[in-house]
DNA sequence: TAGTGGTCTAGACCACGTG
DNA sequence: ACGTGGTCTAGACCACTAC
């Protein structure tokens, strides 16, 4: 038309999705709740349907809402895990495998899926911790109440653990750090190093995370009382499903 | 035209950018470099504006590239401030102020502004912490070498900070963590919880984030050796710019 | 079958930064 | 002045979901 288009405003589709939001934060629209699709936002505010699209693409990428085909877009729920850094890795812990991750869950059912173990050369920063390139990994994916949450990552040198069960599917009750222990290589210290960035699509999809999910990051080192490093384990954790804790003293 | 558009397959747009993803996380385009525009993609692949753009959004919204009007579109660089959780808390550093921040920034240069300290009425998670709803908070914004890296909010309950320098612009030599020693309340333990969300407009105004990055979010509470909580400090870091690190004992 | 979001085209005008 | 990204329109066809 000839309506002006009125610049040096914020642009319309930044005007919707402000309302959106709004009313989002404000709890007019609780969890799981219907936004408005595309196409009434198109007859609301007589706008085209790309422009309705931009408004909600800002909720989407904001992690606000989530959009499924064929229904319409939703808001986001949140129903995240406390994961206690230090607490959940004392020695108490070892004695039963799966205490650690009961631990996480506080009790909610998990599962552990596409488990492999294989032998690889391992490269830069891993090499460079564990202090060599020959390496036994082993990957699988955490699931809480059927939702992926997790991915890991776990190196070891192969020189510690080669022919012991920790390069087997099964390592035995209390798990890896009980296998290093009996193998005078009990874990003494750990670092743990968190970051957080937008994944990549192969890890948002294994980890089934909808647009506007951030990663957490967490590359987790195990040092032996003589300070030899024994694990570098790298952790992709979906930050829609985790809130981490770390207690210290001053 | 009326060539059938082949679906099934993954769509044009998330095609170009797997390209460029490739060539970013290659190397072969590095840090700062200059993808490829607009215009160029609707000529290299024969696509509309839109298709181009939508391409180009992907790799914006992943975090991996920064438009800048007018100019172009750039492979987005990191430079992270290693911030180390327990360290940096000991009792030892509170001798002097600057001492925490030195320690993360490593000797790079920042600054405090935006400071702000006011009387509230706290709501919600502080107030229940606290054990008070009357509070004293402190909201300040810290950056380095030029460029906003993180906005934190320190809330103190009103009846031990009122009337000391706590209050004040200026805590004096030590900072807030001295006064409250010289008070009777010197912290001896410290909880963070760290989470990753993707910030809202206001939040990546302030902090001058690109779209695609997300927000670290720590919450910070200090308590006396007796147990009181005296400190609840909501900090909001810019992933691009952090890299946090937790040492701790098995 | 009707409605939803997902992809794509072909135009247009604008604000902005660099040359 | 020119090219860049930013916004917007008005169409179209598709795949999917719910009824």
């Amino acid at each position: 038309m000839t309506e002006s288009p009125v610049h040096h405003e914020s642009p319309i589709y930044r005007r919707i999705a402000d309302r959106l939001r709004e009313q989002i934060l404000s709890g007019a629209l609780g969890d799981g709740d219907r936004l408005p699709g595309e196409n009434a936002l198109m007859n609301e505010y007589g706008v085209a349907r790309a422009t309705a699209r931009q408004a909600l693409a800002v909720l989407i990428n904001e992690g606000l809402a989530v959009p499924r085909r064929g229904s319409g877009v939703y808001v986001r729920l949140f129903r995240p895990i406390r994961r206690h850094g230090p607490r959940r890795l004392s020695r108490e812990q070892w004695g039963d495998g799966r205490a650690i991750w009961d631990h996480d869950t506080m009790g909610r059912p998990y599962t552990v899926d596409e488990l492999r173990v294989t032998r690889e050369k391992a490269g830069g920063r891993v090499a460079e911790v564990l202090g060599t390139d020959e390496v036994w990994v082993r990957r699988r994916r955490y699931s809480v109440e059927g939702r992926p949450v997790q991915l890991a990552a776990s190196h070891y040198p192969a020189a510690i653990v080669g022919g012991t069960p920790i390069t087997e599917a099964d390592t035995g009750p209390g798990g890896v750090y009980a296998r290093l222990g009996e193998l005078g290589h009990a874990p003494a210290r750990f670092t743990e190093e968190v970051r957080a960035r937008m994944p990549l699509p192969n890890e948002a999809k294994l980890l089934e995370m909808p647009a506007g999910t951030p990663l957490i990051v967490i590359d987790r080192i195990a040092y032996t009382a003589a300070g030899v490093a024994v694990e570098y384990n790298e952790m992709l954790l979906d930050s829609a499903s985790y809130v981490l804790q770390y207690d210290f003293d001053a």
